[in-house]
DNA sequence: CGCGAAGTTGAGAGAGGTCAACTCCGGTGG
DNA sequence: CCACCGGAGTTGACCTCTCTCAACTTCGCG
């Protein structure tokens, strides 16, 4: 399970780069609300999207009209690739004042027919969607609850923060980690008190958060 | 659920498109028995995959040591993408004589940077990766063992025939479903059993199976 | 101050895991 | 030809974990 939580290591690095000159003369940037959407599910995918700052979150809705999270975009993450004319999820920015920039996508498979850098850009940004998907998909296993909790925080610190240890803000609500682990928020939250009290992590002020001991899972 | 079950609809048809004489020529094709690797977790990521025929899964150990089915790749599927330099699953071959061509990455990608229709192979295929994954996340959430069950075998029937209805013979044994959908084999087994009563499926010897009414779920 | 959303905690119920027994089937060897 | 074996699959009984429902607290904001 730590082996997974380490599996988006090496994303934001590569990512964080800026694509060509070309490429951003193409880009347009969105200022969204919080909840505020910045496609619909079924939209054509007409566009290829990065998150620049704040945060912002896959959404499908189930037939019994509960949401599920697929994924959190943070800066520098790439979005809304499509292998199909239309997006099979939602995308909603989960805090207020997140900026989303926004690439036409006939324009930059063009742009990037003749560009190979750009091609690799795009190729990586795939890819590293494949593999935070991936990771996903293995926390999200039989896993207790605990221990995706765990996962979670793990991740999400080393995403925000490039280190393992420093303390971070969650930017996103108990439902939202609920719906995105798939348990239900009552859950997460009895799994956050047992993982303080085993002294696994810190909680400060409910939204602060730091890892302090990986091995104390039991408690 | 039905929706989600589709998400893979245009997979097959896109990807089973050859790729350029070109990228052809540095083809390497492996014929594979059972269970037999086709490359381990922590191999460097050098090539690039195709299933050509046969079925393929790709599989993460558990710090517990439980075996997780993240993916199961079907003729057409490419596979094998990674932004790290090794991979952080391995696949193998899930039944005899399963084939997979093998495409040095480099040259590959040294290739497509002339070749704008060999990009866009490429692309499509990460794309359709992020798609399946997308797909196995949304059927994973808090749904349960039933519904699991029953998207899985309509996905499988649909991707093996292309058709919604026909009956189809699924390649893989019921481990292989509970590690993929994470449940336990005596789950996977008594919910394929209610399915069968309510009247959802139909289940010949076992491994043949027909979608018969897919609102009878039921039961 | 008061309101609603976010978060925590408790008690009871239901779904799935675990353990175990048993059947079915194909292959192997006497 | 048949006995034996092991893996796949099914079914039952029990138990644990999580969901649900509910009450309550905390926080932010008008």
């Amino acid at each position: 399970m730590l082996a997974t939580a380490r599996l988006s290591q090496d994303h934001a690095t590569a990512s964080r780069q800026l694509g060509s000159a070309a490429m951003e003369s193409l880009a347009t940037v969105m200022r969204c609300q919080r909840g505020e959407t910045v496609y619909e599910q079924g939209d054509r995918s007409e566009y290829w999207y990065r998150v620049t700052s704040g945060l912002a979150r896959k959404c499908a809705l189930t037939p019994e009209g509960r949401r599920r999270i697929i994924e959190f975009s943070l800066p520098g993450d790439f979005f809304g690739f499509s292998a199909r004319d239309a997006h099979a999820c939602a995308v909603e920015a989960v805090i207020e004042g997140t900026t989303v920039t926004r690439y036409p996508r006939r324009q930059l498979e063009l742009l990037a027919d003749g560009d190979p850098q750009l091609q690799r850009l795009i190729r990586d940004a795939a890819f590293q969607g494949i593999a935070r998907l991936q990771a996903r998909n293995v926390i999200l296993g039989p896993t207790t609850a605990l221990e995706k909790v765990f996962c979670f925080i793990a991740d999400m610190v080393e995403r925000l923060s490039h280190e393992t240890t420093a303390a971070v803000v969650l930017p996103m609500t108990r439902y939202d980690i609920a719906d995105y682990l798939s348990l239900s928020v009552e859950t997460v939250s009895r799994s956050l008190t047992r993982l303080r009290h085993s002294g696994a992590i810190s909680l400060l002020d409910g939204r602060r958060v730091r890892i302090l001991n990986e091995q104390r899972l039991s408690g």
